[in-house]
DNA sequence: TATAAATAAGATAAAATAGTCTTAATTCAG
DNA sequence: CTGAATTAAGACTATTTTATCTTATTTATA
């Protein structure tokens, strides 16, 4: 898998977070029930997305967590590299420790093409473009559907 | 990481197979000295890659592994659906269970567009395509050039 | 036929990732 | 000031992935 699970939630979270336009703090509660994911553990990744200042968080009654940004200012990297860390999409993709222009693995040419086009997606896509998309709605409710169809 | 560590050995294993054409058999210890892979590791991976008859082994004195095939006719993505199944890239990027041209997550026209790249990459990819790359001797020797860095 | 060379198979361990639970700290409202 | 609502933090557990180790099986050859 390209992105951890973990990484996924935080970018569910965010994604929502954004299409609930307005300025107003959303419990972590309320996310993780439309999100279908844990409480407990939707609590930790969005802490982590707070400590990175992509998310503000407040405490007590009437607080939540909520964009600290403009959602268009705020890529689908961003919140990758929080969760996920910079070395996303860094490594060759046969797992050589040396790999490069000048020491190439014999996969080295195909795979920095596609890794740019990944990165550069990551790069330019932002929170409100992917709020904005068709079906945001299968941010939250797909698992809902899918119960359903079992 | 889009590969497990596990089918990256195999991946590496088997391109360094490639590159050794002939016929005969090769140990699995010199395979796991020259790409410096733990033996017993390496050699339940290629158990594997056995099973999945990409190739054939051979017990007892001058035993060991060979391409069960010609190197042209085993595609980089037999290898990874033999080791990592036929799920790779097939999950939405978000993780969303239902991911759909009828019901897209908001990520879905790129990372489509991204999966349909790389999966045809992986497709078309043989074996002796990445042997003959330039410096196939980055598969098994860079971990040496690596350690005499530090 | 005995021994050594090899892979096969399976038990076990270690590390990374994912998930749960409890307690602490903060803040609002009455 | 007290209690309830909320995030923060950290301990703990579970699962998956990675790695190691031991034993079994097959085979060539002396």
């Amino acid at each position: 898998m390209l992105l951890s699970n973990t990484c996924i939630y935080g970018l569910r979270a965010s994604v929502l977070l954004a299409s609930k336009h307005g300025d107003k703090f959303v419990t972590i509660r309320e996310l993780s029930e439309e999100l279908n994911i844990s409480f407990h553990f939707l609590t930790k990744v969005l802490q982590q997305l707070t400590k990175s200042e992509i998310l503000q968080s407040y405490k007590g009654p009437n607080g939540g967590v909520k964009l600290a940004k403009k959602a268009s200012e705020i890529t689908f990297m961003d919140v990758v590299i929080s969760i996920d860390g910079n070395n996303i999409m860094k490594e060759c993709a046969l797992g050589m420790p040396v790999c490069s222009e000048l020491k190439p693995c014999p996969l080295h040419d195909q795979w920095t093409a596609m890794k740019g086009n990944i990165l550069n997606m990551m790069n330019t896509v932002s929170l409100d473009q992917l709020a904005a998309n068709r079906h945001t709605d299968t941010l939250y409710n797909s698992y809902i559907a899918h119960a359903r169809k079992e």
